[in-house]
DNA sequence: TCTTGACTTCAAGTTAACTTTAAGGTGTAT
DNA sequence: ATACACCTTAAAGTTAACTTGAAGTCAAGA
């Protein structure tokens, strides 16, 4: 199956102007072009795309992501380097989750912070709660947000 | 205890003059000010900000911070949206922790692709795989960066 | 052949969240 | 009293990742 730039746009659920934007920028050197100037999109070109938004998931630029796609199109001598990156973008990313589970944790003290406040007409109510007042699964969050 | 701007912002390990842009955006409506003009943090301010850092995690504008922060100065009549909110940010950040698995999840993929490659000396030898002959924890993945 | 819609490039505009600069004021230590 | 580090504001600059606009080209159907 071969598409243009919008029919592939349309399939990743992005914007046109945006692949053209990568294509600017040398993230698809992959990319051909039919004679008139039309870029010309292929199914294994899909799968690229997905590996261009599965790095940017992990919170890489488009310049380090541009690297690795140019490192690809080297060949076999660039496995190494390759490997070593997405390794390290699989760090980062066990690294983000383990934070947001930290944020969770303290949205989860809050919200109960607030139905306590809901139950008795005030956030006074577990304001003032001492350490030992409140549920032990918070206690830690409470000491977290006061300053370590 | 009281702090400067340039003491908070120590203690939160950002710059001072992100915290005076966040004074100037209306973020912190609770920072008092000295005689002479000073702005001057207190203990409580610091738990504040820590709050504030911890919806910037969860991916809000400052713009929404700021509302909930203005909604938090209106008192007790305030509770049940501030409350709202919390929860509609807690399942904001269990999708994206969902996300971010499935980021790694190709990672992890990609990971096992390379080494494969490495072992063998190039990326024909995992690429020509066919499904049955890949790992069957990644028969998923691969059908995804496919086209579903 | 003509129309039409989608394609092309290049340049300029947008947005969020800061950061920097300039010119000047504050407050504490000697 | 003077120095010095740190504070103040306002305005302008930065960056990444797009998005939009203008002017023109390509390709498929009637």
């Amino acid at each position: 199956m071969l598409y243009t730039v919008g029919e592939m746009a349309k399939r990743l659920g992005i914007a046109p102007s945006t692949l053209r934007y990568y294509d600017k920028e040398g993230l698809l050197p992959f990319v051909e072009r039919s004679g008139g100037g039309i870029r010309v999109f292929k199914d294994a070109d899909y799968e690229w795309l997905k590996i261009i938004e599965c790095l940017k998931k992990t919170g890489m630029s488009l310049k380090d992501i541009k690297e690795f796609v140019v490192m690809a199109m080297q060949g076999d001598e660039t496995i190494e380097p390759r490997l070593s990156l997405i390794v390290k973008q699989k760090e980062a990313v066990k690294a983000q989750i383990a934070e947001l589970e930290e944020t969770l944790r303290t949205l989860e003290f809050k919200e109960w912070y607030y139905e306590t406040a809901k139950e008795n007409g005030s956030t006074d109510v577990p304001r003032n709660m001492t350490l030992d007042e409140l549920p032990e699964q918070f206690r830690d969050v409470k000491v977290r947000l006061r300053g370590e």
